[in-house]
DNA sequence: GTGTTTGCAAAGTGTTTGCAATTTA
DNA sequence: TAAATTGCAAACACTTTGCAAACAC
């Protein structure tokens, strides 16, 4: 059972990486990052900013789902078309997706492998593989 | 060194597919489907059909894409959020993306391996899967 | 106090749609 | 001529931005 850390923990998270903990921030760092790991759109995340009483703009979350993914907090996947999602999980994975539902969930590492990359075309390096398993 | 194909071809394959081979679908086609393998953005397309003296706009470009991937003839390849791109490339393959550029190319099949998928989660198949290798 | 952050509303981007006019079979 | 297709402009969904007011240090 986890349990709901202290306030603090956001607010150090947020100094760790030079963000000012505002009221905004520090609300919508407790939702993400502390508990499980998390896939949302900026929708989702400000739906659910108002659903627990943070108030806080779409614009502002916006920003700060951006500056997250800058400090290196998340990460964003790009699924579809028209939609961003981030994602609270910043260690090495891949992905499932729903289309239906608009899910995303994360892959067990070791439960996909990639053997034999291509090599990058000539003066481009590799950056990083996305894999999306898309399931119906 | 690949010839071009007379007109017909194209039209041959718009019939085969249920499609009118109108003026405008007939063009696009011939610069989709006649030679190499394309990745193309809507926009890049209606630019290109418009400097080869093809008149057709924007929205009938969009349709004709969409009509294209629904009947088999092409598919969509999803890398960048807000961006679409298609492939005439309807083999099962994987792509390159620079950023940068925002220019997409097909990964050779057979240099890119994937062992161990993973299972789908309860109820749910495995539809496809995605590989994008993003260079820098 | 000074620089940062916020929120609003406006602007922006890429895409889709309603519908009258045109084209195809 | 009946049905499909086109093009325009308006609508759309999602995202970003400009800027004045509010806030953090």
């Amino acid at each position: 059972m986890a349990k709901i850390r202290p306030y603090t923990h956001a607010i150090d998270r947020l100094k760790s990486v030079q963000l000012r903990p505002t009221r905004q921030r520090t609300a919508l760092a407790r939702l993400l990052l502390e508990g499980a790991d998390r896939h949302v759109t900026a929708e989702q995340l400000h739906a659910e900013a108002l659903g627990a009483n943070v108030k806080v703009s779409l614009a502002t979350v916006y920003n700060t789902l951006h500056q997250f993914t800058e400090a290196g907090l998340m990460r964003e996947v790009v699924v579809e078309t028209g939609r961003s999602y981030f994602d609270t999980n910043i260690s090495d994975h891949h992905h499932f997706f729903e289309k239906d539902t608009g899910a995303l969930s994360d892959i067990p590492l070791d439960s996909i492998k990639v053997l034999a990359l291509p090599d990058a075309p000539e003066g481009r390096e590799i950056d990083h593989v996305d894999i999306i398993v898309h399931l119906k």
